[in-house]
Order: structure tokens, then C-alpha cells, then sequence
DNA sequence: ATATTTACTGAACGTTGTTCGGTAATTGAT
DNA sequence: ATCAATTACCGAACAACGTTCAGTAAATAT
């Protein structure tokens, strides 16, 4: 289909800019600062004219997480390959609480609302949705590898997947309490790591099955 | 002093009122519902006079949050005495994941802002401001009871406070992604009960130093 | 009983998200 | 090239918001 006509070209256009210019204006002066009509005079329409390309504000909110979820991905790959498959695994999570520290407002917007999620599609289950999530995979990948190497077993009841979301749980859980609750306080990434090596040793023998 | 007198107490009592409409509102109708005018409406004063008891909204939210951490202290310790510090340190980590799931509204609002913190005092460490929080210093306990029991080993660099710190990491991770992320997705308790052994493993040997 | 402090309100200001009627520009068909 | 139909855009407005302020009613202190 002709999705690349001169239309719908200048629209996209359009629809960037002005999720763009909502990006830096949530950088410079925080989520709380963005406003229809903030983002109208930075691209220079008016108010009214943001309504012909996104619904409404939570819209815009939405494509700028989807940014930010791009962006939280390719952080998580930002780091050379290693041989050995715990360090791989573990500077993966440092380097998600590394993303949440440097981009503190899109990180708190894409994780503090309970509704800023991508494609929530209630239809499938939840597990085949994170499945299809890059930023999951990427962690997905790595407790595979670990496993793959034998540092890491896993059981009927608890595979993978499972240990995948705990890895991102702990990190989680690290990088959302430095922002919020130990904000301010100092970051050691020493210490994290020591964190993470402990969270990695919990899972090296069998977990018990219930 | 007379922190009594007839005025100090129906003034106590309308700052109650006030935040007790609040968390109504805001249970019943989600936070973005929350406003001035609804909560005079709620409690037959102007807008303005809310204003004679709280400087602004962020106070009032304040105040909300400092209910909710007092509730999150009184989940924390609602389990039974438990033999086994193991046993009692991971229903500890249930019930924080437990209350969030129950207040969800309270949860996120007391950790999803980064200006939601009780008494940030930037003078004094963040160490010590954490261990007079009460909620803190229950998981504080259950650690400590670990260690002393021998099924935690501290070193110097990484003690019961970094235990601590890192479970309630841990739990704080599963809580916000399962208010996030994960909502609506099936909460199973046995996995998250396998997720705190497995962290727990992790620190029954010796904390490698770095 | 009077003077002074406190409690409370109505009305207003500036800002927000969003809608709508109307106009200018662009497109598709002849 | 011309004309009708669609699309793009805007000004103005609406309702709701947080907050302020001058002014009135009530409670307190003298």
C-alpha cells in the first residue's frame, strides 16, 4: 500500500517532531512541565493542531515511552561481549540501573503509571507478551546463556523465563529506589554489582520445588 | 506547652479530615481524580480554606504518604512470630509485595515521584536515615536475625544493611513491575515465594569481596 | 465589651486538556 | 486548468485545576 505517499510522509514527519520536542522538554524541565501547549509553540502550531496527530496528551506520553523503551534496549546491549556469561549477565543489570540514573524521567514515566505499558494486549498471555519485548529479551538471552553454561539450573516449575523475570525484578527494584527513595544518596556500583553476584549465586543450584 | 487547647484540636482534627477524604478520593477514584475542590466539596469547607491546613497540594499528598508508610510498617509485621528467621524474612518480603498489590494507589504514589520521600534531610547520611525509618528497619531485623541465626554471612564491605537494602531491592523490584509492567498478568505467591529462597541462597555463603 | 487574632469564603488569576466552527490549503477527478 | 472534496490548521471557548487575596464572620484575649 502506498503507506509512503507525500501525505503521510509530512505526517510522520510531524508526529516526530512533536515527540520530540516533548522529549526534550520533559529532559530540560521534567515530566511536569510538559504541556500541549508547550509542545504547539516549540514546533509552531497551535494547541489545537496536536489533536489532528495524537488523540489526546496520554498519547504522546505513550510514543515517548516507546522511545524510551528503544532507548532502555539498546543500553542493555550497550556493553562488549564477554566470554564469561555471569559478568555478561551481570553488567547487563548495571547497565539498566545505569539508563535509569541518566534518563531518571523517562525511566520513572515509563515504570511509575500503571498505564504507560506498550501494547498491552490482553488477549495473549502475559508471559508471550514479554516474550516479544526486546528490552525482556535481552535479559532473557543472557539467563539463557547462563544456563546454556551450567551456572545456572533451572526446574520444571521455575525455567528461564521465570529467572529472567527475577533478574529484572531485582534490578528493577535497584534502579526505582535509587531514583525515588535513595535518591540523593550515593551510588556504588561496587556494591551493585556485589548485589547482583549474590542475586546470580541464589541461582546456581537448583531452586526447591514446592 | 498547650498543644491541647480547644483550637489546636479541631485543628488537628480538620487536617485529619482533610487527608482522610484524600485517600477516600483517591482509593475510590485513582489519584489523577484527587483535587482542592473535591476534597472541600467532600468536607463542607471552600477550596480556599483547605489552604488554612495544608500549604499546598503536594503537603496534602505528603501527608497521604506518610499514612500509607505507616501502613506499609503495620503489613510488614502483620505475620506470625516465626521459628525460622529464613521463614519470617521471605513472608516479610510477601507482605510487602502483598500490600502493594492491595493499595496500589498508595504504593505508586508513595514510590513513583521522586519528591514523595518522608523528611528528606540532606545533612545526615542516607544510612542513617533509613535505619530510624520503621519500615526499613523491620526487614533491618529480619536480616540481622539471619545473620545471627548463620544463614547470612556479612563482611566488611557488604553488612546487614546492604542485605537489607538489597532485599528490599528485591521486593520493591517485584512489587513495582507487578503494579506496572505486569498488571493484569496472574500474581502467583509460590513463584515469588521460590524468587526470595533463591535471593536468600544467594547470601547464605560469604559475600565475595571486590 | 472591646480589640485582636483566627477561620473562612467568593471571586478572581493564570494554566491546563480538549472541543468546535470556520478558514486556508491541499488533494483527486474532470 | 478547474472545481469539488478532503484535509490541515487555527482562534476562541469550555470546564476544571492550583493558588491568591481582599474581605467578612467567628472565636479568643484583654
Amino acid at each position: 500500500m502506498d503507506n509512503t505517499t507525500p501525505r503521510t510522509r509530512r505526517n510522520a514527519r510531524i508526529r516526530q517532531a512533536i515527540i520530540k520536542s516533548a522529549v526534550e522538554i520533559i529532559h530540560h524541565e521534567g515530566v511536569s512541565a510538559l504541556s500541549i501547549r508547550r509542545i504547539a509553540d516549540a514546533i509552531d502550531y497551535s494547541p489545537a493542531s496536536i489533536y489532528e496527530y495524537y488523540p489526546n496528551k496520554d498519547a504522546i506520553l505513550a510514543a515517548v515511552c516507546l522511545e524510551g523503551y528503544a532507548k532502555l534496549t539498546a543500553a542493555l546491549q550497550d556493553y562488549p561481549a564477554t566470554a564469561d556469561p555471569r559478568v555478561a549477565t551481570r553488567e547487563c543489570g548495571v547497565q539498566y540501573v545505569r539508563f535509569a540514573l541518566a534518563n531518571p524521567d523517562y525511566f520513572l514515566l515509563m515504570f511509575s503509571s500503571a498505564g504507560m505499558q506498550p501494547n498491552h494486549n490482553s488477549e495473549e498471555s502475559l508471559e508471550l507478551q514479554l516474550l516479544r519485548s526486546p528490552a525482556f529479551m535481552v535479559i532473557y538471552r543472557h539467563i539463557h546463556a547462563l544456563v546454556e553454561a551450567g551456572f545456572c539450573v533451572v526446574t520444571p516449575r521455575y525455567g528461564v523465563f521465570q529467572i529472567a523475570l527475577s533478574a529484572w525484578q531485582m534490578v528493577h527494584g535497584i534502579a526505582m529506589l535509587s531514583l525515588t527513595t535513595l535518591r540523593d544518596g550515593p551510588l556504588d556500583y561496587t556494591i551493585i554489582r556485589m548485589t547482583l553476584d549474590a542475586w546470580q549465586r541464589g541461582f546456581a543450584h537448583t531452586v526447591a520445588e514446592r
